[in-house]
DNA sequence: AGCAATGGTCTGGTTTTCCTGACCAGGTAA
DNA sequence: TTACCTGGTCAGGAAAACCAGACCATTGCT
C-alpha cells in the first residue's frame, strides 16, 4: 500500500483505460448515436436528419455530423446535381457502431 | 400528397415513438452509461464511483444517481455503521441496460 | 482538542451545449 | 422577376451542464 491511507477502499481502475469511458467521448453526446442509428436506416441526407431529430438546430446537426465524419464514422458524398444533393453514410467504423444502437432501440423496445 | 410541399424529401419517422430516441433521453448524458458499468462491475459506493469518474464533482455524481434511481435503473441502500456506508446497485431494469454497456465496450476494446 | 473517515449538501461561477434567425449559392419553375 | 430547392455558414445569446471548495454529522483514535 505503500504511501497510500485508506487502501480499503480504494479501487484499482484506470479510467484512460476504461473502453467504455474511451468510446463515449467518441459517442457519448446528446444527437450521435441517433444520428448513426438514423443514417443506418438509410436516413441519409441532411434535410432528412433534420426532421427525425426535433429540436436540433441546423448549425449543431452540421457541427455533429462534422465530427462523426472527423473521427472516422461517416463519410459525406456530394451529388453535383441542382439543388445539390447530399448523402452521408456510414464507414466500416461507423457500421460497427450498429451494435450498439441496436442495443440502446431493444432496450427502448423492451422497457418503454 | 395533400398540404404537402416537397414530398419526395420527406421521411415518414416519428421521433416520439423511436426507442433509440427515448432510450437516449434516459441515459443519454454524458456520465450515466459509465455509472451503470460501474455498478454493474461492483464499484457501487459513492466514493469509489468517483475514484473511476475523473473529474466528476460530488454535486454531479449525487444528481446522476438520484436521477438513476428515480427512474428505477439502480436502488440505494445505506448501512448504520460508522462512518455510514452507502451502496448502489442495480435494479432489475438497471441490469437489463448491462447490454448497451456490453456492446459500448465492445466497440471500444475492438476500435480503440 | 484535533483529526480522520464516509457520503453527502450548498453557493457561486465557468464552460459547454445548444438554439434562433438571417444570409448565401446557383439553377429552375411560375 | 420573384420565389423555391438543398445544404449549409455565421453572429449572438440563452440554457444546461458542470466544477471547485466550503461545510455538515457522527464516532473513534490519539
Amino acid at each position: 500500500m505503500e504511501n497510500k491511507k485508506n487502501f480499503h477502499a480504494t479501487v484499482h481502475y484506470d479510467p484512460a483505460i476504461c473502453p467504455v469511458a474511451r468510446t463515449l467521448k467518441i459517442i457519448g453526446g446528446k444527437w450521435k448515436p441517433l444520428i448513426l442509428h438514423l443514417i443506418g436506416q438509410d436516413i441519409n441526407r441532411f434535410g432528412q436528419l433534420r426532421q427525425c431529430m426535433p429540436g436540433i438546430s441546423k448549425h449543431m446537426l452540421t457541427e455533429q455530423l462534422r465530427e462523426l465524419e472527423h473521427d472516422g464514422l461517416i463519410s459525406r458524398s456530394i451529388y453535383a446535381e441542382v439543388p445539390p444533393r447530399v448523402e452521408y453514410s456510414l464507414t466500416g467504423k461507423g457500421g460497427s457502431m450498429l451494435g450498439i444502437t441496436a442495443a440502446i432501440m431493444e432496450w427502448g423496445m423492451a422497457h418503454l
